[in-house]
RNA sequence: GCCGGGGUAGCUCAGUUGGUUAGAGCGUCGCACUCAUAAGGCGGAAGUCGUGGGUUCGAGCCCCACCCUCGGCACCA
Protein backbone atom coordinates (compact mmCIF):
# COMPACT_ATOMS: atom_id res chain seq x y z
CA UNK A 1 0.00 0.00 0.00
CA UNK A 2 3.41 2.35 -0.06
CA UNK A 3 1.72 2.67 -3.59
CA UNK A 4 2.73 6.72 -4.47
CA UNK A 5 -0.43 8.77 -4.58
CA UNK A 6 -1.23 10.48 -8.03
CA UNK A 7 -1.18 14.33 -7.65
CA UNK A 8 -4.11 16.40 -9.32
CA UNK A 9 -3.73 20.13 -9.23
CA UNK A 10 -6.49 22.55 -10.33
CA UNK A 11 -7.24 26.26 -9.66
CA UNK A 12 -10.19 28.70 -10.72
CA UNK A 13 -9.76 32.01 -12.11
CA UNK A 14 -9.28 34.34 -9.27
CA UNK A 15 -12.04 36.88 -9.28
CA UNK A 16 -12.56 40.74 -9.67
CA UNK A 17 -14.11 41.69 -6.63
CA UNK A 18 -15.01 45.33 -7.19
CA UNK A 19 -18.91 43.93 -6.90
CA UNK A 20 -20.09 40.89 -4.45
CA UNK A 21 -19.83 37.48 -6.05
CA UNK A 22 -22.67 36.56 -8.39
CA UNK A 23 -24.04 33.30 -9.74
CA UNK A 24 -21.96 33.05 -12.60
CA UNK A 25 -18.83 32.68 -10.08
CA UNK A 26 -20.71 30.17 -8.20
CA UNK A 27 -20.89 28.32 -11.58
CA UNK A 28 -16.81 28.40 -12.01
CA UNK A 29 -16.43 27.31 -8.21
CA UNK A 30 -18.80 24.32 -8.34
CA UNK A 31 -17.57 22.74 -11.47
CA UNK A 32 -14.04 23.02 -10.25
CA UNK A 33 -15.04 21.81 -7.03
CA UNK A 34 -16.64 18.81 -8.61
CA UNK A 35 -13.72 17.82 -10.44
CA UNK A 36 -11.58 18.06 -7.09
CA UNK A 37 -13.78 16.08 -5.35
CA UNK A 38 -13.35 13.41 -8.04
CA UNK A 39 -9.93 13.20 -8.22
CA UNK A 40 -9.78 12.90 -4.30
CA UNK A 41 -12.57 10.00 -4.73
CA UNK A 42 -10.22 7.73 -7.32
CA UNK A 43 -7.71 8.39 -3.74
CA UNK A 44 -5.13 10.96 -5.60
CA UNK A 45 -4.10 14.15 -3.84
CA UNK A 46 -5.73 16.78 -4.44
CA UNK A 47 -4.42 20.73 -4.51
CA UNK A 48 -7.49 22.82 -5.07
CA UNK A 49 -6.84 26.74 -4.98
CA UNK A 50 -9.12 29.98 -5.62
CA UNK A 51 -9.03 32.94 -4.24
CA UNK A 52 -9.37 37.00 -5.73
CA UNK A 53 -7.88 39.44 -7.79
CA UNK A 54 -7.23 42.84 -5.87
CA UNK A 55 -4.99 44.77 -7.59
CA UNK A 56 -6.88 46.31 -10.47
CA UNK A 57 -8.01 49.75 -10.68
CA UNK A 58 -11.32 48.73 -10.76
CA UNK A 59 -10.98 48.00 -6.70
CA UNK A 60 -9.73 51.87 -6.74
CA UNK A 61 -12.48 53.19 -8.24
CA UNK A 62 -15.22 51.24 -6.46
CA UNK A 63 -14.00 52.61 -3.36
CA UNK A 64 -13.85 56.08 -4.66
CA UNK A 65 -17.26 55.96 -5.32
CA UNK A 66 -18.18 54.19 -1.76
CA UNK A 67 -15.97 56.67 -0.16
CA UNK A 68 -13.62 54.41 1.73
CA UNK A 69 -9.91 53.12 1.73
CA UNK A 70 -9.22 50.25 -1.22
CA UNK A 71 -7.77 48.23 1.69
CA UNK A 72 -10.93 48.19 3.42
CA UNK A 73 -12.81 47.61 -0.03
CA UNK A 74 -10.97 45.05 -0.83
CA UNK A 75 -11.49 43.33 2.74
CA UNK A 76 -14.58 43.61 2.52
CA UNK A 77 -15.25 42.08 -0.63
CA UNK A 78 -12.80 38.91 -0.40
CA UNK A 79 -14.16 38.39 2.23
CA UNK A 80 -17.94 37.38 0.77
CA UNK A 81 -15.99 35.67 -2.08
CA UNK A 82 -14.71 33.40 0.62
CA UNK A 83 -17.64 32.51 2.09
CA UNK A 84 -19.16 30.63 -1.37
CA UNK A 85 -16.72 28.12 0.68
CA UNK A 86 -19.98 26.96 3.30
CA UNK A 87 -22.76 28.55 1.17
CA UNK A 88 -21.97 25.87 -1.71
CA UNK A 89 -19.90 23.58 0.17
CA UNK A 90 -16.76 24.04 -1.73
CA UNK A 91 -13.57 22.30 -0.95
CA UNK A 92 -10.95 24.08 -1.90
CA UNK A 93 -7.30 23.72 -0.22
CA UNK A 94 -6.68 27.26 -0.39
CA UNK A 95 -7.63 31.20 -0.93
CA UNK A 96 -5.16 33.64 -2.34
CA UNK A 97 -5.60 37.42 -2.30
CA UNK A 98 -3.58 39.09 -4.43
CA UNK A 99 -2.83 41.50 -1.86
CA UNK A 100 -0.86 39.12 0.02
CA UNK A 101 2.83 38.95 0.79
CA UNK A 102 3.81 35.83 -0.17
CA UNK A 103 1.69 36.56 -3.89
CA UNK A 104 3.39 39.64 -3.88
CA UNK A 105 6.72 38.28 -3.08
CA UNK A 106 6.08 35.50 -5.74
CA UNK A 107 4.95 37.72 -8.45
CA UNK A 108 8.17 39.78 -8.03
CA UNK A 109 10.43 37.05 -8.33
CA UNK A 110 8.51 36.13 -11.67
CA UNK A 111 9.08 39.40 -12.97
CA UNK A 112 12.86 38.80 -12.17
CA UNK A 113 12.92 35.21 -13.49
CA UNK A 114 11.23 37.04 -17.11
CA UNK A 115 13.58 39.62 -17.22
CA UNK A 116 15.65 38.66 -20.47
CA UNK A 117 12.55 39.41 -22.02
CA UNK A 118 11.50 42.44 -20.54
CA UNK A 119 12.59 45.84 -22.35
CA UNK A 120 11.34 49.33 -21.87
CA UNK A 121 9.50 50.91 -24.61
CA UNK A 122 7.25 54.37 -24.57
CA UNK A 123 3.98 53.35 -24.86
CA UNK A 124 1.30 55.73 -26.73
CA UNK A 125 -2.11 55.58 -26.46
CA UNK A 126 -5.62 57.10 -26.36
CA UNK A 127 -6.73 57.66 -22.51
CA UNK A 128 -9.91 58.66 -21.26
CA UNK A 129 -9.49 60.16 -17.89
CA UNK A 130 -12.91 59.41 -16.78
CA UNK A 131 -12.52 55.06 -17.13
CA UNK A 132 -8.97 55.61 -16.27
CA UNK A 133 -8.22 53.53 -19.08
CA UNK A 134 -6.84 53.38 -22.44
CA UNK A 135 -8.72 52.45 -26.02
CA UNK A 136 -7.99 51.45 -28.95
CA UNK A 137 -9.56 53.52 -32.14
CA UNK A 138 -11.61 50.34 -32.72
CA UNK A 139 -13.25 50.76 -29.42
CA UNK A 140 -13.97 54.47 -29.63
CA UNK A 141 -17.64 55.74 -31.05
CA UNK A 142 -16.99 58.45 -33.53
CA UNK A 143 -13.64 59.06 -31.77
CA UNK A 144 -15.38 59.26 -28.01
CA UNK A 145 -15.00 57.09 -25.16
CA UNK A 146 -18.09 55.10 -25.33
CA UNK A 147 -18.66 55.75 -21.57
CA UNK A 148 -17.84 59.15 -21.40
CA UNK A 149 -18.55 60.98 -24.61
CA UNK A 150 -15.42 62.90 -24.30
CA UNK A 151 -12.80 62.77 -26.57
CA UNK A 152 -9.76 60.83 -25.06
CA UNK A 153 -6.32 62.26 -24.70
CA UNK A 154 -3.27 61.25 -26.34
CA UNK A 155 -0.87 59.89 -23.57
CA UNK A 156 3.04 58.76 -23.87
CA UNK A 157 4.36 56.88 -21.11
CA UNK A 158 7.35 54.42 -20.69
CA UNK A 159 6.75 51.22 -20.08
CA UNK A 160 7.81 47.78 -19.52
CA UNK A 161 7.37 45.45 -22.37
CA UNK A 162 7.32 41.55 -22.87
CA UNK A 163 8.81 39.91 -25.71
CA UNK A 164 5.65 38.03 -26.35
CA UNK A 165 6.56 38.12 -30.12
CA UNK A 166 9.42 35.91 -29.23
CA UNK A 167 7.16 32.52 -28.07
CA UNK A 168 4.86 32.65 -30.86
CA UNK A 169 6.04 29.10 -32.66
CA UNK A 170 6.92 27.96 -28.88
CA UNK A 171 3.06 28.62 -28.16
CA UNK A 172 1.79 27.29 -31.56
CA UNK A 173 3.57 23.89 -31.06
CA UNK A 174 2.40 23.12 -27.41
CA UNK A 175 -1.13 24.49 -27.80
CA UNK A 176 -1.08 22.17 -31.24
CA UNK A 177 0.03 18.91 -29.51
CA UNK A 178 -2.21 19.48 -26.56
CA UNK A 179 1.10 19.77 -24.26
CA UNK A 180 -1.28 22.40 -22.59
CA UNK A 181 -4.55 20.90 -23.89
CA UNK A 182 -7.36 23.30 -24.19
CA UNK A 183 -10.80 22.26 -24.00
CA UNK A 184 -13.18 22.18 -25.27
CA UNK A 185 -11.58 22.00 -28.91
CA UNK A 186 -13.65 25.04 -30.14
CA UNK A 187 -11.41 27.48 -27.55
CA UNK A 188 -8.42 25.57 -28.47
CA UNK A 189 -9.19 26.87 -32.30
CA UNK A 190 -9.78 29.76 -31.38
CA UNK A 191 -6.44 30.49 -30.10
CA UNK A 192 -4.80 29.07 -32.38
CA UNK A 193 -6.12 31.78 -35.24
CA UNK A 194 -5.19 33.93 -32.62
CA UNK A 195 -1.63 33.25 -32.97
CA UNK A 196 -2.04 32.94 -36.56
CA UNK A 197 -2.52 36.62 -37.13
CA UNK A 198 1.01 37.41 -35.21
CA UNK A 199 2.01 37.78 -31.75
CA UNK A 200 3.06 41.55 -30.90
CA UNK A 201 4.85 42.08 -27.60
CA UNK A 202 2.62 43.24 -24.59
CA UNK A 203 3.33 46.22 -22.34
CA UNK A 204 3.11 44.46 -18.65
CA UNK A 205 3.66 47.75 -16.79
CA UNK A 206 1.79 50.74 -16.11
CA UNK A 207 2.74 54.37 -14.16
CA UNK A 208 2.60 54.01 -10.71
CA UNK A 209 0.80 57.57 -10.87
CA UNK A 210 -1.92 56.16 -13.48
CA UNK A 211 -2.36 52.84 -10.44
CA UNK A 212 -3.02 55.53 -8.06
CA UNK A 213 -0.31 53.83 -6.04
CA UNK A 214 -2.53 50.62 -5.80
CA UNK A 215 -0.79 47.07 -7.11
CA UNK A 216 2.71 45.67 -6.94
CA UNK A 217 5.54 47.67 -7.61
CA UNK A 218 7.96 46.63 -10.42
CA UNK A 219 10.98 45.34 -9.15
CA UNK A 220 14.05 47.81 -9.25
CA UNK A 221 11.30 50.55 -10.52
CA UNK A 222 9.28 51.77 -8.10
CA UNK A 223 7.87 54.45 -10.49
CA UNK A 224 5.97 51.51 -12.25
CA UNK A 225 3.38 48.84 -11.32
CA UNK A 226 3.32 45.61 -12.72
CA UNK A 227 0.42 44.66 -15.05
CA UNK A 228 -2.54 43.41 -13.19
CA UNK A 229 -2.57 39.99 -15.07
CA UNK A 230 0.88 39.27 -15.26
CA UNK A 231 0.85 39.35 -11.69
CA UNK A 232 -2.50 37.45 -10.98
CA UNK A 233 -1.83 35.09 -13.58
CA UNK A 234 1.21 33.99 -11.14
CA UNK A 235 -1.07 33.44 -8.18
CA UNK A 236 -1.22 30.05 -9.33
CA UNK A 237 2.40 29.38 -8.41
CA UNK A 238 2.48 31.87 -5.53
CA UNK A 239 0.02 30.27 -3.72
CA UNK A 240 2.14 26.59 -3.70
CA UNK A 241 5.07 28.85 -2.20
CA UNK A 242 6.75 29.87 -5.98
CA UNK A 243 8.41 32.87 -4.09
CA UNK A 244 10.05 30.67 -1.17
CA UNK A 245 10.29 27.99 -3.75
CA UNK A 246 8.24 25.70 -1.04
CA UNK A 247 7.65 22.20 -1.02
CA UNK A 248 3.99 22.16 -2.91
CA UNK A 249 5.46 24.28 -5.58
CA UNK A 250 7.87 21.63 -5.87
CA UNK A 251 5.50 18.84 -5.24
CA UNK A 252 2.28 20.46 -7.35
CA UNK A 253 3.78 22.57 -10.13
CA UNK A 254 7.62 21.30 -11.27
CA UNK A 255 6.91 17.61 -11.02
CA UNK A 256 3.51 16.80 -11.71
CA UNK A 257 1.85 16.14 -14.81
CA UNK A 258 -1.62 16.89 -13.69
CA UNK A 259 -2.38 20.69 -13.36
CA UNK A 260 -5.45 21.99 -14.46
CA UNK A 261 -7.00 25.85 -15.09
CA UNK A 262 -10.36 26.07 -15.23
CA UNK A 263 -11.66 29.42 -16.40
CA UNK A 264 -14.44 31.55 -18.22
CA UNK A 265 -14.59 32.16 -21.77
CA UNK A 266 -13.64 35.77 -21.49
CA UNK A 267 -10.05 35.34 -19.84
CA UNK A 268 -8.57 32.56 -22.13
CA UNK A 269 -6.12 34.49 -24.24
CA UNK A 270 -4.45 34.98 -20.67
CA UNK A 271 -4.27 31.74 -19.86
CA UNK A 272 -3.64 30.02 -23.06
CA UNK A 273 -1.28 32.42 -24.46
CA UNK A 274 0.73 35.13 -21.94
CA UNK A 275 0.51 32.23 -18.75
CA UNK A 276 2.86 29.42 -20.80
CA UNK A 277 4.88 32.60 -21.72
CA UNK A 278 5.62 34.15 -18.87
CA UNK A 279 6.49 30.70 -17.44
CA UNK A 280 8.69 29.50 -20.73
CA UNK A 281 10.70 32.53 -20.30
CA UNK A 282 11.06 31.91 -16.77
CA UNK A 283 11.72 28.70 -17.32
CA UNK A 284 8.58 26.75 -15.40
CA UNK A 285 6.53 23.99 -16.62
CA UNK A 286 3.57 24.97 -18.30
CA UNK A 287 0.05 23.93 -16.85
CA UNK A 288 -1.63 20.76 -18.43
CA UNK A 289 -4.88 21.37 -19.02
CA UNK A 290 -6.98 24.63 -19.05
CA UNK A 291 -11.15 23.81 -19.08
CA UNK A 292 -12.96 27.15 -20.13
CA UNK A 293 -16.46 27.25 -19.54
CA UNK A 294 -18.84 29.53 -20.65
CA UNK A 295 -21.31 31.86 -18.92
CA UNK A 296 -24.62 32.06 -17.37
CA UNK A 297 -27.20 34.06 -18.61
CA UNK A 298 -30.58 35.09 -16.77
CA UNK A 299 -33.90 34.32 -18.48
CA UNK A 300 -31.45 34.71 -21.47
CA UNK A 301 -29.87 38.02 -20.67
CA UNK A 302 -25.95 38.95 -19.79
CA UNK A 303 -25.73 39.44 -15.90
CA UNK A 304 -25.14 42.80 -15.28
CA UNK A 305 -25.62 45.56 -12.88
CA UNK A 306 -27.30 48.08 -15.28
CA UNK A 307 -29.92 45.76 -15.98
CA UNK A 308 -30.20 44.46 -12.44
CA UNK A 309 -30.74 40.63 -12.82
CA UNK A 310 -27.75 39.64 -11.30
CA UNK A 311 -28.49 36.48 -9.48
CA UNK A 312 -26.94 36.74 -5.89
CA UNK A 313 -26.04 33.16 -4.70
CA UNK A 314 -26.29 33.30 -0.93
CA UNK A 315 -29.99 34.00 -1.37
CA UNK A 316 -30.64 31.12 -3.73
CA UNK A 317 -29.26 29.09 -1.66
CA UNK A 318 -30.61 30.26 1.39
CA UNK A 319 -34.01 29.18 -0.51
CA UNK A 320 -33.39 26.16 -2.21
CA UNK A 321 -30.55 24.44 -0.35
CA UNK A 322 -26.86 23.89 -1.35
CA UNK A 323 -27.25 20.74 -3.21
CA UNK A 324 -30.34 21.49 -5.42
CA UNK A 325 -27.96 24.87 -6.83
CA UNK A 326 -25.06 22.70 -7.10
CA UNK A 327 -27.11 20.57 -9.04
CA UNK A 328 -28.94 22.89 -11.37
CA UNK A 329 -25.93 24.66 -12.25
CA UNK A 330 -24.57 21.16 -13.38
CA UNK A 331 -27.09 19.84 -14.83
CA UNK A 332 -28.56 22.26 -16.75
CA UNK A 333 -25.75 24.29 -17.83
CA UNK A 334 -23.73 22.82 -20.72
CA UNK A 335 -20.55 23.27 -19.33
CA UNK A 336 -18.79 24.25 -22.38
CA UNK A 337 -21.15 26.97 -23.37
CA UNK A 338 -23.30 29.89 -22.44
CA UNK A 339 -26.16 28.57 -19.79
CA UNK A 340 -29.52 30.13 -18.61
CA UNK A 341 -30.79 30.53 -15.43
CA UNK A 342 -34.63 31.39 -14.53
CA UNK A 343 -36.42 30.05 -10.97
CA UNK A 344 -39.13 28.27 -13.67
CA UNK A 345 -36.33 26.50 -15.10
CA UNK A 346 -34.58 26.13 -11.37
CA UNK A 347 -37.77 24.87 -10.09
CA UNK A 348 -38.92 22.47 -12.69
CA UNK A 349 -35.18 20.98 -12.67
CA UNK A 350 -35.94 20.81 -8.60
CA UNK A 351 -38.74 18.95 -9.06
CA UNK A 352 -38.50 16.55 -11.72
CA UNK A 353 -34.97 15.48 -10.76
CA UNK A 354 -34.63 15.91 -7.48
CA UNK A 355 -37.90 15.76 -5.76
CA UNK A 356 -39.45 13.35 -7.76
CA UNK A 357 -36.59 11.42 -8.80
CA UNK A 358 -34.00 10.71 -6.78
CA UNK A 359 -35.94 11.85 -3.53
CA UNK A 360 -38.66 9.37 -4.61
CA UNK A 361 -36.87 6.45 -4.94
CA UNK A 362 -35.07 6.88 -1.82
CA UNK A 363 -38.28 7.36 0.02
CA UNK A 364 -40.43 4.64 -1.52
CA UNK A 365 -37.43 2.12 -1.35
CA UNK A 366 -36.84 3.15 2.62
CA UNK A 367 -40.51 2.50 3.52
CA UNK A 368 -40.89 -0.54 1.67
CA UNK A 369 -37.89 -2.27 3.67
CA UNK A 370 -39.61 -0.69 6.34
CA UNK A 371 -42.66 -2.55 5.77
CA UNK A 372 -41.58 -5.72 4.55
CA UNK A 373 -38.27 -6.27 6.35
CA UNK A 374 -38.54 -4.50 9.75
CA UNK A 375 -36.60 -1.82 8.36
CA UNK A 376 -33.29 -4.10 7.86
CA UNK A 377 -31.31 -4.55 5.01
CA UNK A 378 -32.71 -8.34 3.72
CA UNK A 379 -30.66 -11.66 3.77
CA UNK A 380 -29.95 -12.78 0.20
CA UNK A 381 -28.59 -16.04 -1.28
CA UNK A 382 -27.11 -15.10 -4.35
CA UNK A 383 -23.98 -12.90 -5.36
CA UNK A 384 -24.71 -9.23 -5.35
CA UNK A 385 -22.83 -8.75 -8.44
CA UNK A 386 -24.82 -10.94 -10.72
CA UNK A 387 -27.43 -8.25 -9.41
CA UNK A 388 -29.39 -6.96 -12.94
CA UNK A 389 -29.20 -3.10 -11.46
CA UNK A 390 -25.60 -4.20 -11.57
CA UNK A 391 -25.03 -5.87 -14.55
CA UNK A 392 -27.82 -6.08 -16.67
CA UNK A 393 -26.75 -4.76 -20.57
CA UNK A 394 -30.31 -4.32 -21.68
CA UNK A 395 -30.68 -1.25 -19.13
CA UNK A 396 -29.10 1.48 -18.28
CA UNK A 397 -26.93 -0.11 -15.44
CA UNK A 398 -25.30 1.37 -12.62
CA UNK A 399 -21.59 0.13 -14.00
CA UNK A 400 -21.95 2.15 -17.19
CA UNK A 401 -23.38 5.24 -14.85
CA UNK A 402 -19.59 4.86 -13.32
CA UNK A 403 -18.57 4.83 -17.26
CA UNK A 404 -20.03 8.55 -17.99
CA UNK A 405 -19.20 9.87 -14.48
CA UNK A 406 -15.53 9.05 -15.15
CA UNK A 407 -15.45 10.26 -18.71
CA UNK A 408 -17.33 13.58 -18.04
CA UNK A 409 -15.02 13.86 -14.58
CA UNK A 410 -11.67 13.16 -16.65
CA UNK A 411 -12.00 14.09 -20.42
CA UNK A 412 -14.61 16.07 -21.52
CA UNK A 413 -15.86 18.27 -18.49
CA UNK A 414 -19.40 17.90 -19.49
CA UNK A 415 -21.01 17.65 -16.11
CA UNK A 416 -24.80 17.46 -16.98
CA UNK A 417 -23.68 14.24 -19.40
CA UNK A 418 -22.30 12.49 -16.13
CA UNK A 419 -25.42 13.86 -14.18
CA UNK A 420 -28.33 12.64 -16.54
CA UNK A 421 -26.09 9.29 -16.86
CA UNK A 422 -26.86 9.02 -12.83
CA UNK A 423 -30.56 9.38 -13.49
CA UNK A 424 -30.57 7.49 -16.43
CA UNK A 425 -30.00 5.29 -13.84
CA UNK A 426 -32.56 6.12 -11.36
CA UNK A 427 -34.94 5.43 -13.61
CA UNK A 428 -34.06 2.37 -14.38
CA UNK A 429 -34.26 1.65 -10.87
CA UNK A 430 -37.93 2.91 -10.65
CA UNK A 431 -38.79 0.81 -13.26
CA UNK A 432 -37.29 -2.22 -11.97
CA UNK A 433 -39.84 -1.46 -8.96
CA UNK A 434 -42.66 -1.05 -11.50
CA UNK A 435 -41.88 -4.51 -12.76
CA UNK A 436 -41.49 -6.46 -9.95
CA UNK A 437 -43.82 -5.50 -8.06
CA UNK A 438 -42.33 -6.07 -4.41
CA UNK A 439 -45.76 -5.36 -2.92
CA UNK A 440 -47.20 -8.61 -4.32
CA UNK A 441 -44.08 -10.32 -3.50
CA UNK A 442 -44.87 -9.45 0.04
CA UNK A 443 -48.56 -10.50 -0.07
CA UNK A 444 -47.60 -13.67 -1.81
CA UNK A 445 -44.70 -13.87 1.21
CA UNK A 446 -42.54 -14.65 -1.30
CA UNK A 447 -39.67 -14.07 0.80
CA UNK A 448 -36.42 -14.86 -1.74
CA UNK A 449 -37.47 -13.13 -4.50
CA UNK A 450 -38.75 -9.80 -2.02
CA UNK A 451 -35.14 -9.94 -0.60
CA UNK A 452 -33.61 -9.95 -3.64
CA UNK A 453 -35.39 -7.53 -5.25
CA UNK A 454 -35.32 -4.63 -2.42
CA UNK A 455 -31.50 -5.59 -1.75
CA UNK A 456 -30.92 -4.79 -5.13
CA UNK A 457 -32.40 -1.68 -4.85
CA UNK A 458 -30.72 -0.63 -1.30
CA UNK A 459 -27.60 -1.75 -3.37
CA UNK A 460 -28.34 0.56 -6.17
CA UNK A 461 -29.10 3.62 -3.83
CA UNK A 462 -25.87 2.93 -2.28
CA UNK A 463 -24.39 3.25 -5.21
CA UNK A 464 -26.24 6.36 -6.76
CA UNK A 465 -25.06 7.80 -3.03
CA UNK A 466 -21.35 7.45 -4.05
CA UNK A 467 -22.00 8.45 -7.74
CA UNK A 468 -23.67 11.76 -6.62
CA UNK A 469 -21.15 12.29 -3.45
CA UNK A 470 -18.88 15.10 -5.31
CA UNK A 471 -22.28 17.05 -6.82
CA UNK A 472 -24.47 16.57 -3.96
CA UNK A 473 -21.54 15.99 -1.02
CA UNK A 474 -24.76 16.59 1.59
CA UNK A 475 -27.37 14.52 -0.21
CA UNK A 476 -25.03 11.46 -0.47
CA UNK A 477 -23.77 11.66 3.21
CA UNK A 478 -27.58 11.76 4.30
CA UNK A 479 -28.03 8.61 2.16
CA UNK A 480 -24.82 7.02 3.14
CA UNK A 481 -25.72 8.12 6.94
CA UNK A 482 -29.25 5.61 6.46
CA UNK A 483 -27.53 3.21 4.88
CA UNK A 484 -24.61 3.06 8.18
CA UNK A 485 -22.02 3.85 5.39
CA UNK A 486 -21.52 6.87 6.01
CA UNK A 487 -17.95 6.85 7.33
CA UNK A 488 -16.81 4.22 4.52
CA UNK A 489 -17.84 7.34 2.17
CA UNK A 490 -16.01 9.88 3.81
CA UNK A 491 -12.71 7.55 4.55
CA UNK A 492 -12.62 5.71 2.29
CA UNK A 493 -14.15 6.96 -0.78
CA UNK A 494 -12.82 4.51 -3.57
CA UNK A 495 -15.81 3.13 -5.34
CA UNK A 496 -14.03 0.19 -6.90
CA UNK A 497 -13.95 -1.18 -3.20
CA UNK A 498 -17.17 -0.16 -1.93
CA UNK A 499 -19.83 -2.47 -4.15
CA UNK A 500 -20.67 -4.65 -1.49
CA UNK A 501 -20.57 -2.53 1.31
CA UNK A 502 -24.39 -3.11 2.28
CA UNK A 503 -24.72 -5.41 4.88
CA UNK A 504 -27.80 -7.61 5.72
CA UNK A 505 -29.10 -6.95 8.97
CA UNK A 506 -28.06 -3.09 9.18
CA UNK A 507 -31.15 -1.08 10.27
CA UNK A 508 -31.91 1.57 8.02
CA UNK A 509 -32.13 4.79 9.64
CA UNK A 510 -35.41 6.64 8.65
CA UNK A 511 -34.51 10.26 6.51
CA UNK A 512 -36.62 12.59 6.15
CA UNK A 513 -37.84 13.68 2.14
CA UNK A 514 -34.09 14.55 0.80
CA UNK A 515 -36.05 17.37 -1.38
CA UNK A 516 -39.76 17.84 -0.56
CA UNK A 517 -41.70 19.17 -3.68
CA UNK A 518 -41.97 22.99 -4.01
C1' G B 1 -15.55 43.57 -42.13
C1' C B 2 -12.69 38.86 -41.42
C1' C B 3 -12.58 33.86 -39.13
C1' G B 4 -15.22 29.94 -36.63
C1' G B 5 -19.63 27.41 -34.36
C1' G B 6 -24.92 26.89 -34.68
C1' G B 7 -30.13 26.97 -36.81
C1' U B 8 -33.88 19.40 -35.91
C1' A B 9 -40.93 18.33 -31.81
C1' G B 10 -43.75 23.80 -26.94
C1' C B 11 -38.49 23.94 -24.34
C1' U B 12 -33.21 21.89 -24.09
C1' C B 13 -30.63 19.11 -27.27
C1' A B 14 -28.75 13.68 -29.86
C1' G B 15 -28.39 12.39 -34.84
C1' U B 16 -22.37 7.79 -36.51
C1' U B 17 -18.35 7.31 -43.08
C1' G B 18 -25.53 10.23 -47.03
C1' G B 19 -29.62 4.64 -47.06
C1' U B 20 -35.89 1.89 -45.45
C1' U B 21 -41.57 4.84 -41.10
C1' A B 22 -36.15 11.44 -37.94
C1' G B 23 -34.57 10.28 -31.82
C1' A B 24 -34.03 11.52 -26.18
C1' G B 25 -35.20 14.33 -21.79
C1' C B 26 -38.58 17.92 -19.84
C1' G B 27 -43.58 19.69 -20.62
C1' U B 28 -48.48 18.05 -22.43
C1' C B 29 -52.59 14.25 -23.10
C1' G B 30 -54.55 9.12 -22.09
C1' C B 31 -54.30 4.12 -19.45
C1' A B 32 -53.33 0.81 -15.63
C1' C B 33 -51.02 0.44 -10.70
C1' U B 34 -50.30 1.82 -5.28
C1' C B 35 -44.36 0.94 -2.09
C1' A B 36 -43.61 6.43 -2.52
C1' U B 37 -42.82 13.48 -1.82
C1' A B 38 -50.91 13.33 -5.95
C1' A B 39 -44.62 10.54 -6.64
C1' G B 40 -43.32 6.16 -10.14
C1' G B 41 -44.64 2.89 -14.74
C1' C B 42 -46.82 2.21 -19.69
C1' G B 43 -48.80 4.42 -24.10
C1' G B 44 -50.12 8.56 -27.42
C1' A B 45 -49.96 13.48 -29.85
C1' A B 46 -46.47 16.65 -31.63
C1' G B 47 -41.23 18.20 -36.45
C1' U B 48 -42.36 20.65 -44.67
C1' C B 49 -34.77 18.83 -39.94
C1' G B 50 -33.40 28.08 -41.23
C1' U B 51 -34.64 29.47 -46.80
C1' G B 52 -33.79 28.65 -52.06
C1' G B 53 -31.11 25.93 -55.52
C1' G B 54 -27.78 21.68 -56.80
C1' U B 55 -25.11 16.66 -56.70
C1' U B 56 -27.12 11.57 -56.07
C1' C B 57 -30.96 5.76 -57.22
C1' G B 58 -31.30 8.17 -52.31
C1' A B 59 -29.56 14.14 -48.03
C1' G B 60 -30.96 16.52 -41.48
C1' C B 61 -26.19 14.75 -42.97
C1' C B 62 -22.25 16.64 -49.31
C1' C B 63 -21.89 21.47 -52.69
C1' C B 64 -23.52 26.78 -53.80
C1' A B 65 -26.22 31.21 -52.46
C1' C B 66 -28.96 33.77 -48.93
C1' C B 67 -31.30 34.81 -43.95
C1' C B 68 -30.91 34.55 -38.64
C1' U B 69 -28.02 33.65 -34.24
C1' C B 70 -23.73 32.95 -31.04
C1' G B 71 -18.50 33.33 -30.27
C1' G B 72 -13.33 35.15 -31.50
C1' C B 73 -10.52 39.19 -33.81
C1' A B 74 -4.38 42.11 -27.91
C1' C B 75 -3.26 44.45 -23.21
C1' C B 76 -10.81 45.05 -21.74
C1' A B 77 -12.86 38.68 -16.37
Amino acid sequence: MLRKKKKFYLTTAIDYINAPPHCGHALEKIQADVIARYHRLLGEEVFFLTGTDENSLKNVQAAKEEGIPVKKLVDRNAKRFYELKKALNLSFNDFIRTTEERHIKGAQKLWLACKKDIYKKTYRGLYCLGCEEFYQESELEDGLCPEHKTKPELVEEENHFFRLSEYQNQLKKIIEDDEVEIIPETRKNEVLSFINQGLEDICISRSAKRAHGWGINVPGDPSQKVWVWLEALSNYINALGYGENGENFQKFWQRNENKLHVIGKGIIRFHALYWPAFLLSAGLPSPNKIFVHGYLTIGGQKMSKSLGNIVDPFELVKKYGTDPVRYFLLREIPSTEDGDFTYDKFEQRYNSDLAKGLGNLVARTFTMVEKYCNGRVPEIDKDPDSHPLRIDKKIHNWKKAWQDVDNSLTVTYQFNEALSSIWKFITEADRYIEENRPWDLAQKRKKKELNWILYGLLDAIHQIAWQIFIFLPDTALKIAKALELEKILVENPNYKDSWTNIKPGTKIKKIEPLFPRI
